[in-house]
DNA sequence: TTGTACGCGTTATCAT
DNA sequence: ATGATAACGCGTACAA
């Protein structure tokens, strides 16, 4: 493997100006320039990135750790994010916590040793501490989707979820519907909670009875969501539209319903959130709420890439977007 | 940021010690151990893993170059990859090519750059001449599902896509259908050109007449597999069953098929390659081979790892996986 | 068991 | 416009 110095040695010229070409800068000779990029063709040179940012303190690398690249959810973000880093000369590390909790903190620890410049987290749980030890170090990061319970201090881009489910139940009982059970994570994700309190808020709202029957949690997500539905359809009464916090877990819904023979809409409602690309298909067709994870995404990462260059540390990104009913055919339509 | 040196003259002792500490080399007396490791824990150092892999001459970081992430079949593919790579202690670099033939050159090189120990692609094109090049300087990797036309040097882990396309045009033929389009990707793709060889071989073996009509191939697959189902079903005769080259586009055309207002398996029977996860959803009932992806990219980032580590670039890792038929619905039943 | 000194491949500073 | 040289933070002989 060639180096600079190689390179130097068959131009006859100084390791210097090597460097001085490599990173085209203006102050070099036309035809040593040709020199230099001549030897550097025949012998096959290959700049050694790292040992460029070792030197200069920089490595255009960032993390992207998220909960579980098969959800289409995380699959679509984690696209984008990867395609704007790669136009904006950034490479972007790969994690995948599998929504397993202990996995966070170490694959932190190992991009911090990779020196990168930034982080996203898609996967952040609700009780988390580290986040203070990240930003002593001074290396910024964005929280995307889910936020730990104290953010006000951090850069985050999140969907109003609250609001989100706010509106799909409201759109419910304008369909009619009273007995609208919840089914969604665990209180431990951000998402799970806010959904839950714009849940109970609606519900509040419009004036329905709470019924604790409806509300089912729990930490498996869609296998869960699955029997959870079993659960709710053999309970009496029955709910009449089930409410999923996400649309895989709303695949499982339908999976569910109609294992049990029911139609889907006709005999109870089912939506979801998030508005995945299959949840449009035709054999699907689930209302959902949309989060515009294209522009969330795109947020994200430019701003992140924003703070690194400008070192403003100062305004903090803190984003809200607004989600958007999408009504489909598995709520069914007012009768 | 502390380094090396400041601990050590925290500690009170060498650098030499401290990085001694550090790799957990035994040959350090307890008592200064913990002295060192006190003073790190004071100093919140963190190791700076390039200053590492500079001087040891390796990252422990592979890059995985894919088409789109988006496809669930590269998702669940690259989720395992990531997975194994981190329990091994390598990092991964992701790329998506967003099957843009020129990004993947411009990839390498970034990676060649960094440094990496490896790759892993799952993007090649069938003309592709820059293997070569990498091969030159000595660093490994493994093709992964595609391969350009001259692999036989090169260490690859794919499916046999001719087997089972042939497998899967017999499995329709023996439910009654003679009339069997397929619909293809480009043949820039190794998938799509084993795919429709299969397809060939299993048409003439069961003496079927081959009719050019039958046979769309389209660079933007899934919505190209919409318009050319469209166009299937209405040149006549149409044909009775619809041969998808992959799920993503076996969804389009169900959709298509769907949107004519015919009935799947019913009017035509339509079938997929991949076996995504949603193929197996009950709304969906996608017929399709099973390519084990799990397997595949466990194959392939091992042995890409033994490969790195054994530096014994002998022995080729080539293997091809038999796919698995996997029966569901909308194949329809024999009559 | 520990320390000294050098080198990994760059870039940056300061000369010239 | 170019060169000499000192960092960057770490590992690794070699010596002690």
């Amino acid at each position: 493997m060639a180096n600079i110095k190689d390179i130097a040695e068959m131009a006859q010229v100084s390791s210097a100006t090597v460097s001085r070409v490599i990173n085209n800068e203006q102050n070099v000779k036309q035809e040593t320039r040709v020199k230099v990029i001549e030897a550097m063709k025949k012998l096959n040179y290959i700049p050694n990135r790292i040992a460029r940012d070792m030197k200069v303190k920089k490595t255009n690398s960032i993390g992207l750790i998220l909960a579980d690249i098969i959800n289409p959810f995380y699959a679509e973000t984690a696209k984008r994010i990867v395609e704007v880093a790669n136009e904006n000369n950034y490479s972007v590390f790969l994690f995948n916590t599998n929504d397993n909790i202990n996995q966070q903190e170490k694959y932190i620890d190992i991009l911090l040793q990779r020196q990168v410049d930034g982080f996203i987290f898609a996967s952040a749980y609700w009780e988390e501490n580290y986040f203070e030890n990240i930003v002593s170090k001074g290396i910024p990061f964005v929280l995307y989707n889910r936020t730990p319970y104290n953010f006000d201090n951090y850069n985050y881009v999140v969907a109003d979820n609250r609001k989100g489910a706010n509106m799909m139940v409201e759109h419910l009982y304008n369909l009619g519907h009273e007995r609208i059970a919840l089914i969604s994570g665990p209180d431990i994700y951000s998402t799970a909670r806010d959904k839950a309190a714009g849940y109970f808020e609606a519900i509040k709202k419009l004036g329905l009875s709470y019924r604790r029957r409806l509300i089912m949690t729990g930490p498996k997500l869609d296998k869960c969501a699955y029997d959870a539905t079993i659960k709710l359809l053999a309970s009496s009464p029955p709910p009449t539209a089930i409410f999923a916090a996400n649309d895989s877990m709303a695949l499982s819904v339908l999976e569910a319903v109609k294992r049990q023979g029911l139609k889907i809409a006709e005999d109870i409602a089912v939506v979801g959130f998030n508005n995945i690309e299959i949840a449009g298909h035709n054999l699907i067709n689930l209302t959902t709420m949309d989060q515009n994870k294209r522009v969330m995404a795109e947020i994200a990462i430019n701003n992140l890439i924003g703070i690194i260059s400008n070192n403003s540390s100062h305004d903090k990104i803190q984003v809200t977007v607004e989600p958007q009913l999408v009504v489909r055919k598995t709520c069914g339509s007012i009768s």
